[in-house]
DNA sequence: CGGTAACGTGAGGACGTCGTCAACTTCCGG
DNA sequence: CCGGAAGTTGACGACGTCCTCACGTTACCG
């Protein structure tokens, strides 16, 4: 059953509004803020998103297909090590862009989508991991779920420097995508989080 | 002027008490909890504490002498290498083992101390890093600041893992070391942290 | 155009935390 | 042992956020 006209077009404002506030002040802020800023009272943000959670999935579904799409250029790349390097590189861009996603990213990793999309990009994202390790480039003790300390490291430095020096990240990056090549690689203490750990995690919001 | 004896026993028992919920629970928890685990009313703790910062403050005091000697056993080491990564280790065991102090890093690196200790721990930080630099094993376009990079990295992978997998960070840590060591060095996009500028993002906690 | 289901509204109760203060208790010097 | 300064107590008001619900309003179908 679809939504009434007046509804969907609330709908749309409270989306709209989460967006721009969640961006700017992450997603713990008030929710009567963005009620507010959507011209909307309280209660109908409630009647059509009962948890936050609801909210955040209605707001952040799209970066699903961000996030293919940035997999789907690094794919095109001639070299798999360059492609490697656009997808972090984007991702964390994507981060210091929006302090919402970057609390998203702190949490969850790009969770909150439909699911379809989801195992896609779960897809293309091991493809790019895996390119470039058979190119020899990426170490080869890297698996996708290592990602997550790319990601949890840079969200971070984004949240402690973002006022200050909007571009730091880029130099943590730096450090990081050293320690990635595969020449740098020197064995390491502890393996991988199994995907399982990661679910768990994940699920703790 | 000194204080009245029942008074500082209540001013340790509060020390004990935070220290004790501070590690276990973060440094965010409600005070009263604090108050209530030290068997002291929660007036005397403002009485004592009037700011949470003051309270923080006291607890992890001590801290800064570990860190100068974390630092003496690092330049002790023979390798300078090693004497880095020892030092690196150490700092990271303790985010790790203690929840308040991870949160303390993550906020303000190890600050709240003394200020004659600060600078000593300062010094002698200083002259691990340069040491592992001199000896050609650390990358020599990496600053002290850079340790804030390394330090908000691990500090939000203990926070994301802590509970699943308490010996992950030592994996991140791993690829961090090997983005440090010289031979892995390739030029970084953007040029470090000013002093005045971690600094300041100390300052705003 | 009327009836009704869907929707919108915002005041208000519940909750948890903070920080205060006036009354009470304890310590200690004389 | 006493007086007063130092210290303690915990109930309480302020605050911000969450979430609900009874009532008023609007869209849509026949």
């Amino acid at each position: 059953m679809a939504l009434r006209k007046d509804a969907q077009r609330n709908r749309e404002r409270l989306v709209e509004a989460a967006r721009a506030v969640f961006a700017e002040r992450g997603l713990d802020v008030a929710l009567d803020e963005v009620a507010r800023r959507a011209g909307v009272s309280i209660g109908t943000l409630y009647n059509r998103f009962p948890t936050r959670a609801d909210l955040v999935a209605a707001v952040f579904t799209d970066r699903a297909d961000t996030v293919v799409g940035i997999c789907e250029h690094a794919l095109a790349m001639d070299d798999p090590w360059d492609g490697f390097v656009h997808f972090v590189e984007q991702t964390c861009r994507m981060q210091a862009a929006d302090r919402g996603y970057n609390d998203l990213s702190a949490r969850s990793i790009p969770q909150a989508a439909p699911t379809s999309d989801l195992e896609r990009g779960y897809a293309l994202m091991t493809e790019v991991v895996e390119r470039a390790k058979r190119a020899g480039a990426l170490r080869g003790d890297f698996v996708l779920a290592d990602m997550a300390f790319v990601i949890w490291a840079i969200s971070r430095t984004i949240e402690a420097t973002g006022d200050v020096e909007p571009q730091a990240w880029r130099r943590h990056l730096g450090f990081v995508l050293d320690g990635l090549r595969a020449p740098a690689a020197h064995p390491l203490p502890v393996p991988a989080l199994t995907d399982e750990q990661v679910e768990r995690i994940m699920r703790d919001c």
